[in-house]
RNA sequence: GUCCCCAUCGUCUAGUCGGCCCAGGACACCGGCCUUUCACGCCGUCAACGGCGGUUCAAAUCCGCCUGGGGACGCCA
């Protein structure tokens, strides 16, 4: 099957989470079927639209790690084009020009309101043959009976009777293509078969076939996929946290991590939650989608986005750690230390925020070193002090210093003084890192190093 | 107001065109095991077919109505 799907987005706001999704979806069903992935930016809004966004929304897919095929389309540069196909359909008799200014439009709208009618231009102009002229827009003339009917590759069959839609505007007075017209122009110039988009845009839908109808187009394949809400079922939004995806590569997620858990929220293959990006290629051909609106759910993507980090090589991870480690202040450190610190905590953070921070206790000196209350009030007392005591002359002598033979080491002192864990274990550990958390305390001895390690001890003793 | 769409555990979902589903998996929660903390891992508990009718020998699965949610109705995209 051939298939040329694209994402287009209006660099009004950086690419948010719903997006995200649509564009994943998109760039799937095109690798899917070996076709091709256009991404055009809808940038007619001049207003609203910012060269700054269309630069962040590319540099979000590229984290996600959706290439596109071609060059890039704006669609501010092929107003002529849009032009050309208005002034097709003005010959044809297929649109005409309007004189009804939006104050006289409006009051049209209000009218059938009150009538308990669908609010519609009431075709005013419709057959007065008018010209081009000053303030002079360019509607549809549409069908007046009869239902557009489509298939949709998520919703299924949709009907919708055309007195639901009145003569829409294809091009505004200043000359600019609105919307419906713009997409449909470009979605048949770059070859698009499958049209993949929000929710939203259902209703857009009947309009556009018209458009292509008009035409002569060949209508490509729609898919709607729903929106995705916040946790409370409520449209997301700001109150609901992070929802561009650049909040999220702030938070620490690995992008795959997203992108697993985006595609999952909506399609589904059986019970399978896992997936790589390969599989996903291979998996997704555009069925199984829900056609319900899903609710994020923080805890599935962090569940998710821990698996991946515990999977990932630990160069790889302490790769991508290291910005968020330079970020939380620690200064320079050798890949080998880094690498160190991962492996001791990797099993313990969801993200690489949480993992660059419980780096901390194990960057700084022992005179440094924070402790919590509770736990040297309870772990550090005058029984406990000469256990450690005793413990730090074994461990002066302790050789080699490594974590293997530390825990050996560690063993025997329990066992040849007659000891449990519970008697020192706790001890120690309050001693090492200020607090009852952390990795195995051999792990963490190995890595501050004897030095390191009596002294923490030492200054415990004085507490 | 009008039109369109949606409806399985708290959440994401499985449920290939009715029977194998007194509904399965995952996250979260709770409990247990492991254990020198916290985790990881393993085991287990709790928990859902919105309501009412209909079709059928048989319905989560088909139909209708109701209810609830969402979306759209721009010379925005």
């Amino acid at each position: 099957m051939n298939v040329v799907t694209r994402f287009a987005p209006s660099p009004t706001g950086h690419l948010h989470i719903g997006g995200a999704r649509t564009a994943i979806f998109c760039w799937l069903m095109a690798r899917h079927y070996k076709g091709q992935f256009h991404l055009r930016i809808e940038d007619t809004d001049l207003l609203r639209s910012r060269q700054e966004y269309t630069d962040s929304i590319l540099a979000s897919m590229k984290w996600l790690g959706l290439d596109w095929d071609g060059e890039l389309t704006y669609q501010t540069q092929r107003m002529d084009l849009y032009r050309q196909y208005v002034n097709r359909l003005l010959e044809s008799g297929q649109a005409y020009w309007c004189s009804c200014t939006t104050e006289e439009v409006d009051a049209m709208r209000q009218k059938a309101k009150e009538l308990g009618l669908k609010p519609r231009y009431n075709g005013h102009c419709r057959d007065l043959h008018l010209g081009p002229g000053e303030g002079r827009c360019v509607r549809l003339k549409c069908p007046q009976e009869g239902k557009i009917v489509f298939d949709d590759m998520v919703k299924g069959r949709i009907a919708v009777d055309v007195s639901e839609l009145d003569d829409m505007v294809l091009q505004r007075a200043d000359g600019t293509p609105t919307y419906n017209m713009a997409v449909v122009v470009d979605d048949h110039e770059m070859g698009i078969t499958h049209v993949i988009r929000g929710d939203d845009h259902v209703s857009n839908t009947p309009r556009q076939i018209l458009i292509y109808r008009a035409l002569g187009f060949q209508e490509p394949v729609f898919g709607h996929v729903p929106m995705i809400l916040g946790s409370d079922g409520a449209k997301l939004s700001k109150r609901h946290g992070a929802r561009a995806v650049i909040e999220y590569e702030k938070d620490g997620l690995l992008p795959h991590a997203l992108v697993n858990y985006l595609v999952r929220l909506g399609w589904s293959h059986g019970d399978q939650e896992i997936f790589s990006l390969d599989e996903l290629v291979e998996l997704f051909d555009g069925t199984h989608l829900n056609p319900s609106a899903a609710r994020f759910d923080v805890n599935k993507l962090q569940w998710l986005n821990a698996h991946y980090m515990r999977a990932l090589p630990v160069a790889e991870l302490a790769r991508l750690v290291r910005p968020f480690a330079t970020e939380a202040g620690y200064g320079e450190l050798s890949d080998e230390r880094l690498q160190g610190l991962c492996t001791l905590f990797r099993e313990r953070a969801k993200t690489l925020v949480e993992l660059a921070a419980a780096f901390a206790p194990m960057l700084v000196s022992a005179a440094d070193l924070a402790y919590d209350e509770k736990a040297v009030t309870k772990n550090i007392r005058p029984e406990t002090k000469e256990r450690l005591q005793a413990l730090s002359s074994v461990l002066k002598d302790c050789e080699p210093f490594e974590a293997e033979h530390l825990n050996t080491v560690f063993n025997d002192f329990v066992k040849d003084n007659n000891l449990t864990f519970k008697d020192i274990a706790p001890a120690l550990r309050t001693a090492l890192v200020g607090f009852m958390g952390g990795s195995h305390l051999h792990d963490i001895m190995a890595f501050l190093g004897r030095e390191e390690t009596l002294a923490r001890i030492e200054r415990t003793l004085s507490l």
